[in-house]
DNA sequence: TTTGCATGTAAACAACCTGTGATCGAGACC
DNA sequence: GGTCTCGATCACAGGTTGTTTACATGCAAA
């Protein structure tokens, strides 16, 4: 699993998505043929997972930073209970599901009482398993989910995605809600972005042809921008194709002024 | 629903609930027999239940203000499906657990997929159901009551989440017991929150397109705020977006006077 | 260079959003 | 049962924003 440690300043135009976008599960069980089921749904899903084949202590699941544990009891022995106590007193926020073979009504009561999220008997579907996780991390991440993402910097600019606002050496640009929502786009797509994509994805339905709402905010941007950071120019023109965001200083040549090392091995499509 | 006062309430196993409210269930279901000891055993655990044997509007369910929901998928027919997707949707807080006879894989996996937490299969242990529905409510509040903080103090406010309310140089802003919740909840939050999100999580429930009762309730907050504490201004709105809590000090260029400190080396925003 | 389009710019209008006061009904309390 | 507080809802005013339209400018192909 790797654990990259990207800080939590997401890397100005790096990070094409949001990393939290993958859930992480961590499965404890032996029965090979039941984790070879589950590894192939999950990869087609695209969580990380990893399935380990005893105990592990409480940090370690810490450390791995999961969304979710699926662990079968039974290869604990009867230190599971205790096991059990401990990782969900040590990591409230994560979703554990029981898997295990035949119980009795009373193990299921104290498995559940004891924190886990949800109990399933083996045999079962892989794909009903992975529904059942998903209820419970449902659940845990509703109020997870302030962790917006971090502030963006690009040239003299800083995007607040928790205060809806830009600033430029601490003054607000004082954007509007639609400003903000187009320059936040852009800001973090480095590459040409046609007008109709830019529209779907800030107003969320279909550009109508011959709109050129795009442009006047464009144009909105291009002042606020101007006026706070002069020696910049950020948002420039394809013409016949879109808009592409990226600060260049203004005498010289287009020069790439921040981050200018995490810039991916991309086609550059810049000119003049 | 009955409100008597039996206070033997020891939710078993140490109720890692909080004290102030007995848990509250509707159950949709018609099957007497199964009605009735899952009765017996919700009354010797001191919860309010009610059950009813039909489809209930969601917005009645809204006013009944419960925990928790125990439907018999079956007893709704074919529009189950949709009856159940417009309960999570509605009622995004609300613990909803199927009970109900055999049914396929299938079957559980769309119903889980549309909001609910678990799926048991009659016939089945009332103590199980139980802890089932224990389990799925304890997941909704860890969200939703991380409190139990000690005082917050912003600006001239302290905030006291123990006695539900908030002061002012020693005077209480005498706030509802609503305006309290909704001020706990901005002053904790140091980014902008939609009116949608206020809602949901001081209501419990999702808010109706057009509801004003945010904006009514930041206005009755603003008064009290100001009348205790004229010189600061400490709720702002942010057009088309929502509302920000921070302590601003109304005449110069606001400065946040209140936990200076813990901000995160940001530049600087807030100016008036 | 000329021509046809695409884009920049500006202003006016309409739609929307928010602040505010008042009213009504439900529930709590006595 | 009566009174009172609280919360929900409505209507209206005023301000802000988003959209539209019109015209000017710039780019690329003929």
């Amino acid at each position: 699993m790797p654990a990259e440690a990207s800080d939590s300043t997401a890397t100005a135009q790096g990070a094409p998505q949001r990393a939290s976008s993958r859930l992480r599960l961590a499965v404890i069980d032996r029965d090979a043929g039941f984790l070879q089921v589950l590894a192939n749904r999950l990869d087609t899903l695209g969580w990380e997972h990893r399935a380990v084949s005893t105990a592990v202590t409480a940090e370690a699941l810490v450390s791995m930073r999961l969304n979710a544990l699926v662990l079968d009891i039974s290869v604990l022995g009867p230190g599971g209970w205790e096991y059990l106590e401990r990782v969900c007193g040590r990591l409230p926020g994560l979703a554990i599901v029981i898997c295990t073979g035949p119980s009795s009504v009373g193990q299921r009561v104290r498995g559940l009482r004891l924190g886990a999220d949800a109990w399933m008997t083996k045999p079962c579907h892989a794909e009903e398993l992975i529904c059942v996780v998903e209820a419970a991390i449902r659940r845990h991440r509703r109020n997870e989910m302030p962790e917006l993402e971090g502030a963006l910097v690009v040239g003299e600019i800083t995007v607040r995605p928790d205060l809806y606002q830009a600033y430029a050496a601490g003054a607000s640009l004082e954007l509007t809600a639609r400003e903000f929502e187009i320059l936040h786009l852009l800001a973090q797509s480095d590459r040409v972005l046609r007008r109709e994509e830019i529209y779907e994805r800030v107003w969320g339905y279909a550009m109508a042809h011959g709109d050129r709402s795009v442009d006047v905010f464009v144009r909105k941007l291009r002042q606020k921008l101007r006026q706070a950071s002069p020696d910049f120019s950020y948002i420039h023109t394809h013409f016949g194709v879109g808009y592409r965001f990226a600060p260049e200083l203004d005498g010289g040549r287009g020069a790439v002024v921040a981050a200018p090392d995490d810039l991916q091995p991309q086609p550059e499509l810049t000119f003049g």
